[in-house]
DNA sequence: GTTACTATTGACACCGGTGACAATATAATT
DNA sequence: AATTATATTGTCACCGGTGTCAATAGTAAC
């Protein structure tokens, strides 16, 4: 305190009452107009919208007020192209499931939205071969913020180099940590692909199949050797016959399914990698006039909305898709501000979901 | 021709050379760096990329040719701070079903990538009442080119007269025209509706029920209209008994489907006004051991993934989501650039899917 | 040859902020 | 009282484009 009376006080409620009076045609107040009302400089008021700490209390308060009370909104494109960038978060994905892209587009979503930051969406197909230029593109024309990856294409490493380069911030979200801790939400499917085979194996399953994913998704790899690994803890190796390889889409898993009825001895339980699949699997089963889960049980990965639609409905292995989205905006704005510890969380540990697609062995 | 060598003629291949040469440390171009290049103002560079017709042909192609060669791409942020518009198209949605919301914004990105134009999504809830004031200042402070709104927010002449008073361009996804039409993309639900109670009757059925949608999505009321439009044309009537209301979601549907069984005499078929709620009715007859569509013929709408997904698979009318984000966006940007007739379509005729949820009634 | 017109280009301020650095005021130190 | 440090604020050029309007150069008309 203090200091605070170099000049004489303004009284901001009345240059607010002035502003109203004098703008009838309704133009949108500039940082100018905040300034001359407040009795300023315009750079005095740009820290204050910035959260300098460079400003003293009470003129910080009353430009403050003045501000909320004529509702200037600082102009995004005006701030981006003095400071050389932007409040774009990008998110760039290639996931074949829409139900994913969704969730984490609302969690990210949930964090953005408070902080005045706007999300665009960009799918690309990493099979491209201008896949990588135009992603560069588009971080750097829109000198984007920061930029969140989904599988796979958090996992190409020419994408990060790239982003790295061009000194854009990132979040890639994978089933392993592929970088810095900070640059990092990991799902830790392999936990989650263990818990299946557990289950499964406590069931009193002990010839079982599996459905990998598309080899290009690390997940894909992660969930195998997961499962693999909970099948060990019972004693339980799989065959070569009882590993089919799919390709995450509901097609595959349909096609495996009628696959799987013509193995001899037949499995009697089967681990799709997710939930797409794990339905597929269940539809190939009623074509053939079976009634699951009798002669096959099933478990799928990911408990989106398929998991709950199909009968019966699917025991499987939750990923909480929003709450990841909402970790890795948080992570990338810095919500919680460096604060030590206080929520640093990057990682998220599935969880089984146990339904009517899954029963005891005889 | 004729008049394109006032000043001795420049060589913009050496020019391009020369900035390679120069921007060892991988400076990225800049308008001035352009103009200075090829010896011209930088207005006549801008008039390049903005394609005004005011330039001479020589000197554009020249211009062009240099602008190709070192990459030089326009910074949105600049010209959008100086043109007060900016290059981002906005996608408002309130829509419950994340598959419709996908498909939809893929539609978008068709035609948005191509322009240059960036999407930004913004979800957003309807009731809550800050949502025209959000979205206002949505808009607003990124100066969106233009918006793009889905049911339900489509429907809501608030919004649009914001949108109209901050003289933002907007297309509305509905079913039925509610303004201008160049501001409209019209999904026939109607008549989707009447081809499923068609389908219906001619399989013989005459006790037919059906389930609506949530009340405030004019969908809802255009489905049960034409349904019982078409169920009109066979002389078929439904009692009030028949009639449910539903709220678009899968747990409606479930509850609802459960309900059915309880009404005397049975219905032979139903409607449900979205696949979601179609697939709880599937669920509710397979809780009670029933096996669909043996009792009950089921149709539902939309045919989205759920629809292939249940089992028996769901007799649908298909709404071509991706495709109704195309013309959305085509409209929007008016890429066909007003020629006449050329593909100014604005309507999309949903159109019937028969798979296995509906067979003859006995 | 002069005038009027069209086509093409340029000059320059400005959009609404921020960065770098200078200036001023107050407090602390000697 | 003079000097130094700290807190606070201001100055001004600049970010990379576009709008407005003037200037210049050919061309057609008189």
């Amino acid at each position: 305190m203090g200091r605070n009376s170099r000049k004489s006080t303004i009284d901001y409620a009345a240059a607010a009452r002035e502003w109203a009076q004098a703008n009838k045609e309704g133009r949108k107040p500039t940082i100018s107009d905040v300034a001359r009302l407040a009795q300023v400089s315009k750079k005095t008021v740009s820290r204050v919208i910035n959260h300098s700490p460079l400003v003293n209390a009470a003129t910080r308060k009353g430009i403050q007020g003045l501000i909320d009370e004529i509702g200037y909104q600082p102009d995004p494109q005006a701030r981006g192209l003095a400071s050389r960038r932007s409040f774009l978060v990008g998110l760039i994905s290639d996931n074949p499931t829409p139900q994913y892209v969704v969730s984490i587009q609302l969690g990210i979503l949930d964090v953005v939205r408070k902080t005045g930051y706007e999300l665009v969406v960009h799918p690309c197909d990493r099979n491209s071969n201008t896949f990588i230029e135009d992603a560069r593109k588009f971080v750097e024309v829109q000198k984007l913020y920061g930029v969140i990856l989904t599988p796979s294409v958090s996992e190409d490493e020419r994408l990060a180099e790239v982003l790295r380069d061009l000194g854009c911030a990132y979040i890639r979200i994978a089933s392993i940590a592929l970088d810095m801790e900070r640059r990092m939400i990991v799902t830790n499917d392999r936990m989650g692909a263990r818990d299946a085979a557990r289950h499964l194996a406590k069931l009193g399953h002990r010839r079982i199949a599996l459905i990998a994913g598309r080899r290009s998704f690390r997940s894909s790899h992660e969930r195998r050797a997961g499962f693999e690994e909970g099948l060990a803890e019972f004693g339980i190796t799989m065959p070569k016959e009882y590993i089919l390889q799919g390709d995450y889409t509901f097609e595959s898993g349909l096609a495996l399914g009628s696959a799987i009825l013509d193995i001899d001895p037949p499995p009697t339980a089967v681990f799709a990698s997710n939930d797409e699949m794990a339905a597929g699997v269940l539809q190939a089963l009623h074509v053939a006039g079976q009634t699951p889960p009798d002669a096959l049980s099933i478990v799928g990965f990911d408990d989106f909305e398929t998991a709950t639609r199909v009968w019966p409905r699917l025991t499987t292995i939750r990923t909480p898709a929003r709450r990841i989205g909402r970790l890795a905006a948080e992570r990338l704005l810095d919500v919680n501000g460096g604060e030590e510890g206080s929520s640093g969380e990057n990682q998220t540990t599935p969880r089984l979901i146990e339904r009517d697609s899954t029963r005891r062995a005889d």
